[in-house]
DNA sequence: ACTGATCTTGCAACTCAGTTGCATATTCTG
DNA sequence: CAGAATATGCAACTGAGTTGCAAGATCAGT
C-alpha cells in the first residue's frame, strides 16, 4: 500500500496526475538514479513532454520525494530517496556510488565519517551536511 | 621560484603563453576554486576569449595542474590542486567544502575514510576513488 | 636567431540541457 | 459540481560549453 504511486503523491502533497504516476512508477521501479533522458526512454509511447518531465522531477525534488544528484558530466539524476519512503530527502548525509563502466549511480547507506568532519572543524569550517561520492565498479560490471 | 607561472607551465608540459600565464596567476592567487565566470571577471581588461579560457582550463586539468569540481548548480569550478604543487591532481582522494553562505568551494586535505569503503565493498561495489563534499559555513562566513 | 611542425588563439556558428511564457486542460477542495 | 489552483504542452528562448577553421604563437632542432 505504501508504495502505491497515488498514495505516495498524496503523502507528499503532490497532485495526482497521469504523468506524475507514470514518472513515479519508473523511479520506484529502478534500483538506480535515472536521468531525464533515462526516464524519457522508459516512457516511450506515453510521449511525455520534456518540459513537463523537468517540471515533474523538480516538483518531486522540491517536495522531498526524490533526490537530485549532479553527475560528473553535468547531468542530473533523480532517485526516490529512500526505498522505504521513510526518511525525507532533506536528510543531511548522502552517499552515491558511480560506476565507471555503466555510469549508473547507486544510492548507498552512509554512516557518518566523523574523522573527516572533525578535521574540518579544526580548520575553522562548520560542517552542516556532507555528500560522499564513490567511484569504481558496481556489482553488475565487475 | 616554484610558484612562478612560467615554471609551473613548463613543469606540467604546457606551452608558455600569455593567456595561460594570466589564468594561472588568477588561480594561484585564489584560495578558493573559481568558475569560468569568476576567472573572466578577474581578467577584465585582458579580454580573453571565452573559448580560449575553456580550452585553457581543460588543458590545465588534462595535464593535472588543476582540479575541476562540479557544483550543485551545474557549473565547473577550477582550482590548483595542491597549494604546494607537490601532489598531482590525479590523486584519488578529494574533498571539497562548499560554503552555504558565500558559495565558495575550498579544497580540503582528506584522509581516507576506510569504514565507508569497507561497507561498500561488502555490498559488492569495487571502490576505485572517492569524492567527499562537505557543506556548511566557511571560516569567513560564520 | 630562423625555420617548420605543432600547438594555441579567436571568431562565428552551433549544440543541447534546461527554462520561460502563455493558453489550455486537469485536479481537488468546499 | 463549480471555481481557484495547479499541471500540461507547445514554441520560443537562454546560456554554458563545443566545433571548425584560419591565423598567430611557441619551441625544438638546426
Amino acid at each position: 500500500m505504501k508504495r502505491d504511486p497515488r498514495n505516495i503523491l498524496q503523502q507528499y502533497k503532490l497532485k495526482n496526475t497521469p504523468v506524475r504516476v507514470s514518472v513515479l512508477e519508473v523511479l520506484l521501479g529502478s534500483r538506480v538514479a535515472l536521468s531525464h533522458n533515462d526516464i524519457t526512454e522508459r516512457l516511450k509511447g506515453k510521449d511525455i513532454d520534456k518540459v513537463t518531465l523537468y517540471r515533474t522531477l523538480n516538483s518531486f525534488t522540491e517536495k522531498g520525494l526524490t533526490h537530485k544528484v549532479p553527475t560528473e558530466d553535468r547531468n542530473w539524476l533523480y532517485a526516490i530517496f529512500d526505498e522505504d519512503l521513510l526518511r525525507p530527502a532533506t536528510d543531511h548525509y548522502h552517499a552515491h556510488f558511480v560506476c565507471n563502466k555503466c555510469d549508473k549511480i547507486y544510492c548507498l547507506p552512509v554512516e557518518e565519517h566523523q574523522s573527516m568532519q572533525n578535521s574540518s572543524i579544526k580548520m575553522g569550517f562548520k560542517v552542516l551536511s556532507s555528500e560522499v561520492r564513490l567511484h569504481g565498479l558496481c556489482p553488475v560490471c565487475q
